[in-house]
DNA sequence: TCTGGGGTCCTAGGACCC
DNA sequence: TCTGGGGTCCTAGGACCC
């Protein structure tokens, strides 16, 4: 029989934070999102004051105050460098992981099947608080869709101490029938809707719903969801990283922007970062996207929404390149008389470098290359944006507001943590 | 004044072809 | 006057995730 585990960080973010900052323990904590808009992540303490995922900061900020929630900046870099510290205690409790997000990861138990697997976790758990700090949750199932239902239900349920398995006819049934349907994974605001007007509020219910009857009303995606409820596996844990198909730089600004030469300055910055991802992964682009848009939230206020979509042609991984076609974008979509509040640059159909195509007329792409290398060298070095073309600028003043950032605890030689005797 | 950023998958429908 | 049947490919948009 196959045992999926799946281990996730409580409250990721908080608990980076509180890693370097003892004095945020106990205390309510939020981190906010870029700009610092949205709430994206609390404390238990926080969450017990009410304040909701994605609550916009400052329509809570009285409440915040009074309650005394500290609140930080989203601090990405430390973030991803503890989620390695994370998977790498991890690994010796599992044949194969399968990094599923920033903070979770789907494990293979299979092998361990033999053992007290909720002992298993439960080192597992410590071996990752011994290393980092942080505070995780499992759940076991044989499906990945009841693996994040156990999880879910670990958090939920002080019952199970922070593990739960459910292998168990018995109790996996007992708790599907208590489960909100809403709240299981891949069932969403519009899918519970639907369900709802059938009647079906648990996830008992949509595990005993007809299989044609859940093709019809959420395509093959419930179809398959409900066979996962069942036990039946639609999807396996998968160790090797997916070709990726898109990748995007996108930003609200910190204020909004009025005019053209400012907004291509932030867009130039989105194409140069776009083209830094891009070789990082080894790939190049066939197409790129760029759009830029007013602030939707103000309804009264005038509407704007300018994008293009250009094919990159040949493919490439050349910030420059990236930078042109963004530029033409820009200029084609752009409207005067508009306060634009976000802009992006995407990239599509991405292809290994190795496999990129040839065209015929492809000027010195070596010599562009060895360019760009050196810029990205420049910039890794000197820090980011040593190294811009002109159109990017230096004054950056549309940048997100990120007033109470950690600083880089792990990852520059500045920022480490000193301790005095 | 202030509402994130980055992904995946699926389907319907249009364009085009024979 | 008559107005098929089937296939592929591409794209936009919806839904969902963390």
């Amino acid at each position: 029989m196959t045992a999926i585990g799946l281990i996730d960080c409580n409250n990721f973010y908080v608990s980076c934070e509180r890693a370097f900052d003892p004095t945020l323990v106990g205390v309510p904590v939020v981190v906010a999102s870029n700009n610092d808009g949205c709430a994206i992540a609390r404390s238990n303490e926080a969450k017990a004051l009410g304040v909701r995922m994605g609550d916009p900061i400052h329509l809570i900020r009285d409440r915040l105050e009074k309650h005394g929630v500290v609140v930080r900046s989203s601090n990405y870099t430390l973030y991803g460098d503890m989620q390695r510290r994370v998977v790498a205690a991890v690994e010796d409790f599992a044949s194969e992981v399968e990094i599923y997000s920033i903070d979770e990861s789907f494990l293979d138990l299979t092998a361990f099947v033999g053992r007290d697997l909720v002992a298993h976790a439960n080192g597992m758990r410590r071996q990752v608080q011994r290393w980092t700090t942080i505070p995780t949750c499992v759940g076991i199932g044989p499906t990945k869709t009841l693996a994040k239902l156990a999880n879910a239900a670990a958090k939920r349920n002080p019952i199970f101490d922070g593990v739960a398995d459910l292998r168990d006819d018995t109790i996996r049934h007992f708790v599907l029938d208590r489960f909100p349907v809403n709240d299981v994974w891949g069932v969403g605001r519009a899918t519970a809707a639907k369900l709802a007007s059938l009647g079906i509020t648990t996830a008992g219910q949509l595990r005993d719903m007809q299989m044609r009857q859940a093709r019809g009303l959420g395509t093959v995606v419930l179809e398959r969801l409900v066979a996962e409820l069942r036990g039946v596996a639609a999807s396996a844990v998968e160790v090797v990283e997916p070709q990726r198909k898109g990748m995007a730089v996108t930003r609200s600004f910190g204020r909004p922007i009025e005019d053209l030469e400012a907004l291509m300055g932030a867009v130039a910055q989105f194409a140069m970062r776009a083209g830094e991802k891009l070789r990082s992964h080894g790939l190049v682009a066939g197409q790129l996207t760029v759009f830029f848009h007013t602030n939707r939230h103000k309804r009264d206020r005038p509407q704007h929404h300018g994008s293009r979509r250009l094919s990159l042609q040949p493919m490439t991984d050349d910030s420059l390149e990236l930078l042109a076609a963004a530029r033409r974008g820009v200029e084609a979509a752009w409207r005067d008389g508009f306060a634009y509040t976000k802009a992006g640059v995407m990239l599509d159909d991405l292809v290994a470098a190795g496999q990129r195509p040839r065209t015929l007329f492809e000027g010195d792409v070596e010599r562009r290359s060895r360019l760009m290398m050196a810029m990205d060298e420049v910039n890794s070095r000197f820090g980011r944006f040593t190294a811009v073309p002109a159109t990017q600028g230096f004054k950056r003043e549309w940048k997100a507001r990120s007033e109470n950032r950690s600083p880089a605890w792990t990852t520059r030689i500045g920022e480490v943590p000193v301790i005095s005797a």
